[in-house]
DNA sequence: TACTAGTTGAAAATGATGTTCAGTTAGAGG
DNA sequence: CCTCTAACTGAACATCATTTTCAACTAGTA
């Protein structure tokens, strides 16, 4: 759950202003837990502005993914789907049948990578990770 | 370097009809070390069977994808290509200056996994992982 | 050789995302 | 409070990769 003052701060602190839109925008983001994507984010937002736009979602969601607020996410079904993000070095979980998406930090992917790259001659200069798996409550509906 | 023959025979397998397109697209696959994209192999097809059309290239390439002899690369830039891949459990290497794909296998997890699921009440399934970094020969053209 | 399921490519459809542009507005400065 | 302006907005339109359609074609089997 990310901290809605927090981010007004941090675009204010780019000289980004705080529209109507973007307000709506920003509580949709801070009260998601799970994936976000454009239309989704445009029809919540919609409960708060509804005169928003699909276009100011995008610009909104690039905006907020520079920021590092969100973090885009590759899942099998497609790449155009974003998660709340914190600051610093993480990563994703998420849950394959319901979309729910938790961060994790703690890869240590040291020794892996410094194999790899001595086997190949690359440079690593960075890595992508997700896990996907199954939430506690997609287990329990399961049974 | 994938086998070509290796590839047909697993085209047949699946009942699939070897036509001139498809031998043409394979031949591409297989001698091609790096990042495919369709148009890239459309284009290089044409050398061998000039009328292929971009269609056929998709639907080949997806074929692949399902038997597993390319793996779709997800990129900074986008998501659209594929790299060869050799059966069983790999990941990609990719240069961001050039494109080259290369595979590496030996990605020990299961501490990481175990953390994370132990953690979070996921049961994990799966992971993607992707290196990104520089190869030798652009490290050279670098200097 | 004859048959047919599988294949093909041009054309059109789709669908997500980017761009344009004329009008609107947040918010700094007075 | 006003004023001013750079930033912002949304409808309409443009793009562009990918998918679908469909009538014609063909690999491979019998
Ligand atoms: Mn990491
Ligand atoms: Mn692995
Ligand atoms: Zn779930
Ligand atoms: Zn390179």
């Amino acid at each position: 759950m990310i901290n809605l003052e927090r981010l007004e701060q941090q675009l204010k602190a780019r000289g980004c202003k705080l529209t109507r839109q973007r307000r709506a925008v920003l509580r949709v983001v801070a009260t998601t837990e799970g994936r976000l994507d454009a239309a989704r984010v445009c029809e919540d937002a919609r409960a708060e502005c509804p005169e928003i736009g699909l276009t100011t979602v995008y610009r909104t969601l690039d905006i907020l993914a520079d920021i590092g607020a969100l973090r885009r996410l590759h899942l099998p079904d497609g790449c155009s789907s974003y998660a709340p993000a914190s600051p610093g070095h993480r990563h994703h979980l998420i849950c394959v049948e319901c979309g729910r998406a938790v961060e994790f930090e703690g890869c240590d992917l040291t020794a892996l990578v410094d194999s790899v790259a001595s086997r190949t001659g690359f440079e690593v200069e960075d890595h992508w990770l997700q896990l996907l798996g199954r939430c506690p409550a997609c287990q329990a509906r399961r049974l």
